[in-house]
DNA sequence: AAGGTATGAAGCTCCAGCAGTTACGCTATA
DNA sequence: TATAGCGTAACTGCTGGAGCTTCATACCTT
């Protein structure tokens, strides 16, 4: 058994099952990655890939137990790789961010800021998606951190630290009904059209629950996949919009009017996500820290020492997490 | 960076930095072996070992990282091997157990026997040794499973499960003064010289406890490994014996008496240990749970799923565990 | 439905690079 | 000063990868 050759299955089933395409990838032949799948095989006496003539159709029972340790093997050897460099350029390497565009473009900018100044030789990338690309780059090693309020929790090879909860406000023109309205109920909101996020973004779920709760049925007349798209359609008077606090900007949004909601709707908790198991660079540690202040280097080498999500969030539940 | 650079670092560390027995025991060359260590930390850009002169003196602490990282991967290797190998052969594969004389005497022929008869195919090994010897085998893998009541917690990537919790025995000759007693207290214990286990072996160190908790001094004249020589030199009138009660036989110990011990020493638990991330046969998952009924798969399952042994032990807590 | 085309995997051969071997020299350490 | 033990050097055999060919399947066209 080779390391390559734990590269090229994973890599295969990467590619959805695509030899050629997975050859082009890795920059090597097309034959060389079938005859070491097929020795791979051979040696371990299993298939991998189930065929249909010369064709890989599907992957076997046996052969995902196998992709999945073997992803793990190629994370540790990532992490050896991390580890050397930890030790020769304590100061240098790379840092991936996959988020979405609230956190990147309300909640991160600061922190970028610092942190670039204090890491200049670190190469940092930001990759912008929606919360399931997110937590995917993340579980598949492309991102090292996922940052985001949704989907998170549905890789369970990532550990999620909480960082911050955030509340909602409604935000209408300066001349709408429930611009003149100091406290603002659900059913106010329920009365008029809704412009708010596209399910999966942006704690929406939260919105849903709420409304589903109170047994009302909202009109929600548009969804985006961001505050700034969101605000737009307010302006135009398309309907109210029910967004995160944070993205209202005091300087520039004066022709707005933002109601505090944090009444209605549950507070949403923004989580930083990361894959089990891989080797956290200091300047990682640095970034979090950063990021949510009570994620200290000890606490988030205690909450990688739990294992299931579930004791995780036992040990936050008694820490008041700060609110944005 | 090669599988078996890292098969070489992790052996070369096995071998206290003796790069020639590690040669020999790998069936290899001694030259080869300095080789791959040369480009590996090369290709790292890291010193693994610290060399005075010719001579490698020590582990770097960069090193020590990477090799706890290798022995990690190692391991998944090995996982893959035995996915393989559960899918081919299911009913046919090895199994290792190390254990102490008192549980391969005492607990486990039962045990094993059973096993043997449903699992014909599956070659077992049994390795006695002292408790360190035997987590110590477990932890480097040369072991599945180390089942012992001292010193498996010595490792943390060892995941142990309570089995079942024992009891002592004061065990003395027909006519010593003490086997007329019925109720017996650790005072008239202390009066005697105690032939018991030595340090470090079969809850030894409860014993110590309790004596020590009660403000004695207890005269142990003789300790020894196991209970076969404790009876014999009981029998010889050298002292009081002080082992665990399952290790009196009634059939050939008629002239013993034995005298529950109970109310004097805590009772120990013995633990089952394996090393974490290791791919568990299903003929294992059977070998635990008809060695601990409580420890079925579920159960297993979700204890590996917990990282530390605080919980672990947290889990169990609520159990009450059978008592031999 | 039949035939044609495109896509993609496997077989085969050749070559380069490299892991491992043997022989030998050198250097810490006792 | 002796020796255990590592490094160097030259050599060899293996094997992983490139390139081409062959074959199977999917998809399209008429």
């Amino acid at each position: 058994m080779k390391l390559q050759q734990l590269r090229y299955i994973v890599e295969v089933v990467n590619h959805d099952l695509n030899v050629s395409a997975t050859a082009e990838s890795l920059y090597t032949s097309q034959p060389g990655i079938s005859k070491q799948v097929r020795m791979l095989e051979d040696e371990l006496g299993v298939q991998i890939f189930g065929r249909s003539g010369k064709h890989l159709t599907h992957v076997t029972s046996a052969g995902r137990e196998i992709v999945h340790i073997s992803r793990e093997i190629l994370s540790k050897v990532e992490s050896i790789k991390s580890v050397s460099r930890e030790h020769t350029q304590p100061d240098q390497g790379k840092l991936n961010i996959a988020t979405t565009h609230t956190q990147a473009r309300y909640a991160l900018p600061d922190v970028i800021k610092g942190f670039m100044q204090r890491y200049p030789k670190v190469s940092l990338h930001m990759h912008q998606g929606t919360p399931s690309q997110i937590s995917d780059a993340a579980a598949k090693g492309d991102a090292d951190f996922a940052i985001a309020t949704e989907a998170l929790h549905l890789y369970n090879d990532l550990v999620m630290l909480p960082c911050y909860h955030w509340n909602r406000s409604v935000v209408v023109g300066r001349d709408h009904p429930l611009a003149a309205k100091k406290h603002i109920t659900l059913e106010d909101v329920a009365e008029h059209p809704i412009v708010t996020y596209v399910f999966g973004f942006t704690g929406r779920s939260e919105l849903d629950h709420a409304f589903s709760k109170a047994g009302l049925e909202p009109k929600i007349v548009f969804t985006a996949t961001d505050a700034d798209v969101i605000k737009t359609y307010v302006r135009m008077g398309v309907g109210v919009g029910v967004m995160a606090t944070m993205a209202v900007d005091k300087q520039n949004d004066t022709d707005l009017v933002a109601i505090d909601a944090s009444h209605l709707f549950r507070p949403s908790t923004t989580k930083i996500g990361f894959r089990k198991g891989s080797f956290l660079r200091h300047y990682m540690y640095d970034f979090i820290e950063r990021f949510a202040p009570h994620l200290t280097r000890d606490v988030v080498d205690k909450a990688i020492s739990l294992k299931s999500a579930d004791e995780v969030d036992q040990m936050f539940k008694s820490l008041t997490l700060p609110v944005k």
